[in-house]
DNA sequence: CAAAATCCGTTTGTATACTAACAATAATCC
DNA sequence: GGATTATTGTTAGTATACAAACGGATTTTG
């Protein structure tokens, strides 16, 4: 053992994955919260992938945005206050409930989407194009 | 205009960036729950960051640990309450309370520096050696 | 077919995270 | 030195996010 070898644990904060994820998705919604004032990253979300599907149920829809069936009722519920998603029982299973996009809703979100494509650009904005790619590919794998 | 040139808006969400991170940082939180159950990873980062500190007033925390004022009070509110940390008025400065992380807050720190560290890499697992060095400099950026 | 398991949406509770406003204190400027 | 400005910590309000538990509906299984 060197005289230096004490038991201090040997850990910086700074330059850990978990906190830089912090971070970069803090920088993001900021990027979405100036972006988008309408509506919250979550909302679009739902929103843009709703009118992706064209209808869904609620808990499918959490499902392919990734939100857990408690976010996604309060997330709707939002959504539904403001007219822009219906929701209809399902005739053929009495638990579900089908979410469709209103008019409104699928204006909202037409009229939205160039600056969605703006805050993604702004977001990736410090990295070059090569960076971009590279970035997208490894992000992904740790999805 | 082609007959397919309708004013469909092209947007999907799912390779969008933000969609990325917030399901990178999930998965991450998960894990981090996971490993350790003691701590949330806010929790963690707070008592963490006061460690390598020493000490520092509650603002400052927050700033070093990317938190703001109001979130920084929550998190040492409950590792107060786990007399992991402990709060004394600056004599200097009225305003300010100085933080230092109890004898207990340190041991269990040092406790947890290992699985901290297992946490990490367990985020990194999809990627390779090299892979991993990349994504780590890009993230940086988009801090 | 009946029992068990699963799935659906809901509710409650806890923990970030940010905005806005606030009182008390410090620092700055004229 | 007095007014303005800035900073510190607090509070209230809104919005994710997840765990756990629940009743009701459907599916699977024995």
């Amino acid at each position: 053992m060197s005289p230096s070898d004490d038991n201090l644990p040997s850990y910086r904060l700074d330059p850990q994955v978990g906190f830089l994820l912090r971070r970069a998705n803090q920088r993001h919604l900021a990027l979405f919260a100036r972006g988008i004032p309408d509506l919250t990253s979550t909302q679009f979300a739902a929103l843009a992938k709703l009118c992706e599907l064209g209808q869904a149920t609620q808990n499918a829809l959490g499902r392919a945005t990734a939100m857990d069936a408690a976010t996604i009722k309060g997330v709707i519920d939002r959504l539904r206050k403001r007219d822009l998603v219906d929701a209809a029982p399902d005739p053929e299973d009495q638990r579900r409930r089908t979410l469709t996009p209103t008019a409104e809703g699928r204006a909202l979100y037409a009229r939205l989407v160039p600056a969605a494509h703006e805050i993604t650009a702004a977001t990736l904005e410090p990295l070059d194009e090569d960076e971009r790619a590279t970035f997208l590919r490894l992000l992904e794998k740790l999805t």
